[in-house]
DNA sequence: ATAATATATGCGTATATTAGCTTATAGTAA
DNA sequence: TTACTATAAGCTAATATACGCATATATTAT
């Protein structure tokens, strides 16, 4: 039986919303969680996740872990999974609320959580 | 937030084989019993909670519970995953056998499994 | 070197899920 | 009615998952 992580991983609504900003944009840790609203460690858990599934790719930039959309996932059979996260969050208040939250966040660390 | 049980219910592989076979063909639940090789109640709850997340619709007939495909599953967000359950068996050679052994057994109930 | 910062991870725990066994329910047949 | 049969559901134990807290790691800056 092929893997089954890629269904696994979309079975979390924190993954999901995760995944449905990385749609569009590269981001780093630090930005999921404030756009997120969430803990560190769940955010870079479940960025992790998405990356062991193949959804994601990640690159260092200094300090930042950068995640992004990894092109091999909307071939094969994650492409159908990806088209459905789309259409899940199509006219959802939350993902418009997540983006915009992402859109006004600088890319300053977690610490400003603190600020 | 949306409902998030259409992704949940196919995080599991039982769930997954189930909803394979059921894209073609309308199935009672002893079929779908001894095509996979499992006990009546995982396939019969397996069958219920695709039902609950909205893939399958069910009729009764007889003694017969029988479930398939829905139509409307075919359409939004549950379009793209059911194509990728399509995908994810594309060449699969468990899905292969599990559609064997379904086109070689008779609707003749759970009882048989003792004969 | 030390300090500071962003991310990853180990650990414990709470919660959720799975599946077997058994029994209940519903329909059929005599 | 009773007997039979296919499915659903209750209960329980085993397993898996999610997440917070704290700490480790890695990179940069001084």
């Amino acid at each position: 039986m092929r893997e089954l992580k890629a269904f696994k991983v979309l079975s979390d609504e924190t993954r999901l919303r995760i995944l449905n900003l990385l749609l569009d944009d590269e981001c780093c840790v630090c930005e999921i969680m404030q756009a997120l609203g969430m803990s560190q460690s769940k955010a870079s858990r479940g960025l992790i996740a998405l990356y062991e599934a193949g959804f994601l790719k990640m690159r260092r930039d200094g300090l930042w872990s950068l995640y992004s959309l990894d092109e091999q996932a909307v071939k094969g059979y994650k492409a159908g999974l990806i088209e459905a996260v789309k259409e899940f969050f199509k006219n959802s208040e939350i993902a418009v609320s997540d983006k915009k939250r992402m859109k006004a966040e600088a890319r300053i660390g977690p610490g400003c959580i603190n600020k």
